[in-house]
DNA sequence: TGTAAACTACAAACGGCGTTCGCAGTTCAG
DNA sequence: CTGAACTGCGAACGCCGTTTGTAGTTTACA
């Protein structure tokens, strides 16, 4: 909505976005901590105790100053976010070279990045926000369309199938954590005839296997390989 | 992971959900607001304001009163919040009758859904957090189970299958609302030779005619009319 | 009917948050 | 040498969700 607000390079404020601006100039003291310290330690801390514990001042503690002198670094808590996002992406490197199919190449792909969103689940709940890319999801997404380079259709439906799949990643990220995480206990059921209905059958004999890569094969061949005949 | 902690009617603690605490006692001065009331005032606020504009104090003061006094009505924002979704979740109704392919049924059920995220855009925000499930949520879900009833399979993909679905909703739901709201500059494509490829290419012809409905065909008909030949 | 318990409203306060600001000390460009 | 640009730091600001204390009101029950 609204004018677009595009965070880039250099909005309309005069401000730099946090992957233009330089860590620091060139006269006065050498800084006592560094941006990548800073990132390190919140990622630390986000692994171990969740999104909500990354404070600026439990921040600050873990590196042994105040909450004010993370300004210094970094103009926001917000361009934290996304440099821990964009650094544990870089995790996802590095990338296998483009052979075989491309659908099993976008697979593979897939299934790091839901590796990578079961080593820090704190990137569920940061990447649902408008955020700033940095270079090494630029690197990811380039990386995509190497895997996809074969395939012959327009690079709309590229963007389109990438951007499904690492949605299509996120949802599987967020149902494995927030498995089994609620019940219907004092409702009453008896309004939900259907919903007694299921939970009477006896219980599923066997999850299916590899719900996961099943979705994303159908997803891709649907939006890229598509049917011809409904050419638009 | 650890011990389930259930939102339900009755937590380990022995407060009791949103959902089964009765409004008020018998006893004391009729009061002067409703828990209906606070969350009709919380949902305009936030159609209005977005998410972050719901807070407790901007709340009371809509309603001509202080912050402490909502928790009369309520024991946290977060069970304000629980409120709130099941309320328009409630606008899904009324509930088409079964009528036709159940695959129409679903993708009916799905573009309402999707309506739903265009009226109330705050919901995107507020799904992605465990919340406790509402009546109407209940009876949603319970509703798309009837319309899956022809389908000869497993419970498990058909909970696995809604599961999907609203997922899927909610993925293009926030990429509606996210839509154009970044951009490259600034960094130094030249290390991005595929993305510079993609965008030296013509711009597509058109969009692709209804992505939401070819992709949720594609993902119902993978999870429930499964190939008979890999049945686990 | 009298009284105590249960309920109401409300303002003030608590602790936490992200962020800003002023101050003192340090380093380097001109 | 001087002054500008930087550094760390602690206090403060204005928000937030929530708790608490106080005072007033209504109902249940002896």
């Amino acid at each position: 909505m609204s004018d677009a607000p595009t965070r880039s390079g250099d909005d309309g404020s005069g401000r730099q976005s946090i992957w233009t601006r330089p860590e620091r100039g060139s006269r006065g003291p050498v800084p006592a901590h560094s941006r990548d310290a800073i990132v390190e330690a919140a990622i630390a801390l986000a692994d171990a105790e969740g999104l909500p514990a990354v404070s600026m001042r439990a921040i600050a503690t873990a590196l042994g100053t105040g909450a004010g002198s993370l300004y210094r670094y970094l103009s926001s808590r917000d361009d934290l976010l996304d440099l821990m996002t964009d650094r544990v992406v870089g995790e996802l490197r590095p990338y296998p070279p483009a052979e075989g199919d491309w659908l099993d190449g976008m697979l593979l792909l897939a299934r790091r990045q839901l590796a990578l969103h079961r080593r820090h689940p704190w990137l569920i709940e940061v990447s649902h926000r408008p955020s700033a890319v940095g270079p090494e999801s630029l690197a990811w997404f380039d990386n995509c369309l190497r895997i996809l380079e074969p395939v012959a259709c327009a690079v709309t439906a590229k963007f389109e199938a990438i951007a499904m799949v690492t949605g299509v990643v996120s949802l599987f990220a967020r149902s494995a954590a927030a498995a089994g995480s609620f019940s219907f206990a004092g409702a009453d059921l008896a309004a939900y005839p259907h919903l007694v209905a299921a939970f009477s059958q006896p219980p599923a004999p066997a999850p299916r296997a590899d719900l996961f890569e099943r979705t994303l094969r159908g997803l891709l061949t649907g939006l890229l390989v598509a049917d011809p005949t409904e050419a638009g």
